[in-house]
DNA sequence: AATTACTTAACACGAAAATGTGATACCAAA
DNA sequence: TTTGGTATCACATTTTCGTGTTAAGTAATT
């Protein structure tokens, strides 16, 4: 079994010890770096070329663990990286997603889980506690589900509706659909009525359901 | 410990059999009803009401397991899906997630981590394997690749866009911004030059990377 | 047969957006 | 110091958009 090399940037001194201890106290795990802050974590991470890196979120300085996985991600893509935080909310999870982490587990994972976690994002796979994954998997079908409003419309209001989306001008889709703009008109404004709007732009948000 | 209920929908008998056999046997779990079809069980489920139902994905007849997701799923939020397949493509399981389904696992995945899996996706969890959680973890990643163009522009320009994004009129822009509407006229100039469109709806597209 | 909903079309008015050009000011880098 | 990028404001003109009103033909429903 190949050994796995850890980097973790974590501010808290305990807690960032405590794992150290953790990981090179078990087999085929090696923490070849520890960082208390971004911006050093940034710049000493390239050198040491670990597999796998466990970032914090808060981080003192300017720089958070986002932003750190960010520009490690962009110049270092076979690199994995691991959100371990206290943080459960949507807007932190998908941010570090976005932002190339592959895996996302809680502190108050147990040991033994977090050595597997880190195998396991290391071997390819995404650790994330359940709970984290549930709010990954809801934001699906929040994305499924289609405004109601818009089953309102006809399918030709639907037509011009997407025509409207793709930013034709009236006159472009009155010869898309060979129709006149005065009937392009009419039907954009029994699409507004329907969806209870005064622009296209606000239309076209409803359509994808913003 | 309460019990939690479990349905079944697979069309192998052996399997089918055997997984009811696993859950009837084990503490903590009670099966209430096998389906080997999607119509039986759509009309079925709703009497039984089931804390979990399995899924297969291919049933015979016109429907599958993602449709019998979707349309359970409809009527009865709180029941909770759970993917049972050999099917790893993206496809496949991002459509199960939109549907409705809360877990996606393996066929091959072993006994006592499918018992533990209902359990989980019952107490709100969201149970997949690693591989699976890469998958849509990837999309996430995928999501954020932010159109280039767009890191021509400056601050000013983004937050100018960003108002255009969400409708407001350039007057209101202006008032937004504490600025003129002729300075606002003018930036969304540039940023239509910046970004080769030549209408608000195009420009927002590009924002949204579409 | 009557009703309803959808699609098509035209005209007119005012508001908003887009185009084109010119100009001033600030700041930082060359 | 000059240059380049950014942000700001202004004026004139044209085009597009949003709304109101009216109306005819078609298809499905009652």
């Amino acid at each position: 079994m190949d050994i796995i090399s850890v980097a973790i940037v974590e501010d808290n001194h305990d807690i960032r010890t405590a794992m150290e201890l953790l990981i090179n106290g078990s087999d085929g795990y090696a923490c070849v770096g520890t960082f208390n802050n971004g911006e050093t974590a940034v710049e000493q991470i390239p050198n040491l070329l670990p597999n796998v890196a466990l970032m914090d979120f808060n981080l003192p300085g300017g720089m958070n663990g986002i932003e750190c996985i960010a520009r490690l991600k962009a110049e270092h893509p076979d690199m994995q990286f691991m959100m371990l935080t206290v943080y459960e909310d949507d807007d932190k999870i998908f941010q570090a997603l976005e932002a190339g982490a592959s895996g996302y587990i809680l502190k108050k994972t147990s040991p033994g889980e977090l050595l597997e976690a880190i195998r396991d994002v290391h071997e390819g796979g995404s650790p994330m506690s359940s709970q984290i994954a549930r709010r990954v998997v809801a934001y699906f079908q929040k994305q499924a589900k289609p405004n109601p409003a818009l089953e309102a419309l006809t399918s030709r209001e639907k037509e011009i509706l997407d025509q409207l989306s793709k930013g034709f001008l009236y006159k472009e889709i009155a010869s898309n659909l060979y129709i006149s703009i005065e009937t392009v008109r009419r039907h954009v404004h029994n699409i507004y009525e329907k969806l209870h709007v005064r622009s296209r732009t606000d239309a076209v948000n409803k359509y994808y359901n913003r």
